[in-house]
DNA sequence: ATGAAAGCGCTAACAC
DNA sequence: GTGTTAGCGCTTTCAT
């Protein structure tokens, strides 16, 4: 194995300087600077990822939270993070919480510090439905530990945690713009889990959009969910078999906009000629259905890649704080939403 | 912090005691052992992850190394993989390779040996299509980790690497019976990419059931395909195209199955009363189409369970080497497959 | 701007 | 069966 040592020798210089070379540190002649870089290739030396962090109590890590790893959104934020740990040379890590645990707060709690202070993760990145999870949010900060948190829209910044989202409230009234000038009125909401931000946020545009339209809310359309396809399958068949049924279904994310396409054809409604169907995320799913889910697009690659972004340079000795971002939705417009009749 | 010397204070003994019983190795009675434990638990000890691997040459980390993490069939092995590597007190590291670098063997050299080198993962976990990549495996005797290969079926066994997957001919073989069973003769069949061994045995387990059954193949619909959607939605138009169009399409796996039924909806084709399509893997899109896919259910988690089982075992001072290990498949008859007419 | 030395928390090797 | 000591490879502190 190549040792710093060993990289000093080549290059005629002490082992400091090769580590100031190695952190990026200044007060190093860029002429010493190179010949050392030199010497590394030649080398091929690779840093002592344990020896680092032993002595500098930084891991070059970010942990990745999440709860149900299976869901589609969650594995983009992933691969987005991946990236970005890449090509900053953080190593990303994982770590699931189970549905036990994030009921209970003394589990919650020793979950954290089991696993945290193990794996000692520069920074960690929450995504939904950890992100805002009341418990976590109160387990937090005693942890120290920079956090992003993505998904919820109104949780104010502190130095150690910072948000990055897209502002839902708004693309959700877009998508009920778009129905409303299908000429659609009788438009039914399909809610998420309530412990998510998103959830009100969404139902909070499709209100305002309504509202500014002056439709009247109808609360018997407006259905509660758990944001999968088998609660969006039940609302859809419930919807289906009112005696005055929706002309629009707005599901709260794809998932459940899928489970009412599939509700519809069981019950012989064509989507969309006879009901219009609109979803929230752009998952895979939104693709794949007949007809394809209208629906708005979160950038979740780029949302996973600015959240790594902003950890490593907050954890990156310039001490900056973190800052929260809002990145751009679309709204994307496929074949399951067409002009009532 | 609480340091090893902590918990040695508290409990009366030496810290190589401590050692001994946090890394559960013999030579300790019963009672300190209690004794020891009694004091990590009340003063909260939790173990320098980087002083121990720094020292031991263990880094407590299995790497999983993916190509694209968006697929489901990854997801879910990382899902398993995940869950056991919490329960066995290891770290779960991601890594991805892109298609350049897969391409590209020094580009690959390089990489593994940055990427490797730096984490110093106890041990890797390949998936498609890396499982069974010849670059790959070229390249990875030379790095001495101990390696499972997810999915291959025809890879021999080494001291260093091992496989976990089903029996992917025999499984094909089953589905193509059924098909058969089902009165179906003219059964299609949408291969995927040649650079992964279960393209080649699924084709085997579709063959050999024909040849049992003593139907001649027609190499007219055994189609190419590269395992996504929009590859079974154009193979699907085109054999519906076709002057004699098979009344069965078995696709080699389950986006493609999806991506049929797609171009079956296009055409007006009904599924399954004009045509039976089957796929493989049992993914989520299976259970999300309409109508819903017949198709293999391959034990993903399990699969991810049982790898890091065995890279755990094998890290474990025990050395008992990797041993690749079958799991068992399932048929699953859903709503895309019925009698022919 | 550069270097020498101390020591991070743990386990391997060896003593008892 | 238990303890002592050295040192893993690096960064921090302090000196020059």
């Amino acid at each position: 194995m190549v040792r710093m040592v060993d990289v000093a020798k080549q290059a005629g210089v002490s082992v400091k300087t090769v580590s100031r070379v190695l952190n990026n540190e200044p007060h190093v002649q860029e002429a010493m600077r190179e010949k050392v870089r030199a010497a590394m290739d030649q080398l091929g030396y690779v840093p002592s990822a344990s020896a680092r962090s032993l002595r500098s109590h930084r891991s070059y890590t970010i942990m990745l939270l999440i709860h149900d790893i299976r869901s589609p959104f969650t594995n983009t934020v992933q691969f987005g993070a991946l990236q970005a740990c890449q090509e900053l040379g953080y190593h990303l890590q994982l770590a699931m919480v189970g549905s036990e645990t994030l009921e209970d707060r003394s589990k919650l709690e020793r979950y954290f510090e089991k696993t945290l202070r193990a794996g000692k993760p520069d920074g960690l990145v929450l995504v939904p439905p950890m992100a805002n999870h009341p418990v976590v949010a109160d387990v937090m900060p005693s942890l120290g530990i920079a956090t992003i948190r993505i998904g919820p829209n109104d949780v104010p910044d502190t130095d150690e945690t910072a948000t990055v989202t897209i502002d839902d409230t708004l693309a959700s009234r877009e998508m009920t713009k778009h129905l409303l000038s299908l000429g659609h009125r009788r438009i039914a909401f399909l809610r998420g889990k309530e412990d998510q931000d998103a959830t009100q946020r969404r139902f909070e545009g499709y209100a305002q959009a309504l509202s500014d339209a002056g439709v009247a809310r109808d609360p018997s359309i407006i259905l509660p969910g758990t944001f999968n396809f088998e609660s969006g399958l039940a609302s859809g068949e419930k919807l289906l078999a009112m005696k005055e049924p929706p002309t629009a279904v707005f599901a709260a994310n794809d998932d459940m906009a899928a489970g009412v396409i599939m509700a519809a054809h069981r019950l012989g409604v064509d989507v969309p000629s006879q009901l219009s169907v609109a979803g929230f995320d752009d998952s895979e799913i939104a693709e794949r259905t007949w007809p394809t889910i209208t629906t708005i697009r979160q950038p979740l690659e780029e949302i996973g890649m600015a959240a790594i972004e902003s950890l490593v340079a907050a954890a990156g000795g310039s001490a900056q704080p973190l800052r929260s971002k809002t990145l751009p939705f679309e709204l994307l417009i496929r074949n399951s939403t067409a002009p009532v009749k």
